[in-house]
DNA sequence: ATTTGTGCAAATCGTTTGCATCTGA
DNA sequence: TCAGATGCAAACGATTTGCACAAAT
């Protein structure tokens, strides 16, 4: 599988966040760059920061927070709640699940659309489903 | 079903925590009784503190940050991790999944064993399952 | 008497905000 | 030109921690 041309990606992230209604500025296109060219990925805040700095991107940590709330809002990235402290968002907005490895705080995609729940509970009066969120916790094996 | 008379109330939660291994102190007694006397009880530290005070039971929020965490170490108290800033403690410790209200603040235990998971997704190497949570997102039912 | 817990205030962590400055349409 | 975006530092809310004091064994 073949890569774009730099000045093509540059057009495609561009499209991207105008149809999204947002402005193409240099740090959004820096930080739409680095989160939609390659493949899923689930960041927080301080790690895309880090990256940006890393890539000669140079963009405030505050300006990293605003955008990927702005992103969110405009249903370009997906909010995923797996530890209290620290917020995930999430490059895949499909109907999916996660992994979350606690002690490494990495969060994965599960793949395909095998995961399944039944009996889906009754819901109380006047209320109805926005989501259902699946996190399956994982630990390294103990070795006996 | 009838109440304990109080002494009753005050040996079973002294038992409680020294079971736990935890010394039966007078703030530890006093949370204790809130969180564990009246049936399941979804708490986090700021709501547990003013009940605390409200319930002429004077704890400083530090202790209260403690207590729940030392409560939660030894098994008496499971942490669920729904989303927003907050931490939220659950008396239930079994297996079970939750609903939580996403504009109140508000958690729920899903009743009943029915929610099933099917199809778990096989889990990368050397890692294991430690835990699956299910998050039943709510929200108010739009009238049309 | 010794160990352990408590309260307070200060420290920390992740995140948000106010405001002066800059930038893209 | 001028609404809107950025960077910085300060503000923030939830939680933790250091340390002197108090309580439990």
């Amino acid at each position: 599988m073949r890569h774009w041309a730099p000045d093509q990606e540059a057009r495609r992230i561009c499209d991207l966040l105008r149809e999204a209604g947002l402005r193409p500025t240099q740090q959004r296109m820096s930080l739409a760059k680095l989160l939609f060219l390659k493949g899923n990925r689930h960041v927080s805040a301080e790690v895309l920061h880090e990256e940006a700095i890393r890539a000669r991107m140079p963009v405030s940590l505050a300006t990293v927070y605003n955008t990927l709330n702005q992103f969110h809002q405009s249903g370009l990235l997906r909010e995923v709640a797996v530890d209290g402290t620290r917020t995930y968002f999430d490059t895949n907005i499909s109907d999916h699940h996660h992994f979350y490895i606690e002690t490494e705080d990495k969060v994965m995609d599960i793949p395909g659309d095998g995961l399944q729940l039944q009996n889906l509970p009754e819901v109380p009066d006047g209320m109805e489903i926005a989501r259902v969120d699946v996190v399956v916790r994982l630990r390294k094996k103990r070795t006996r």
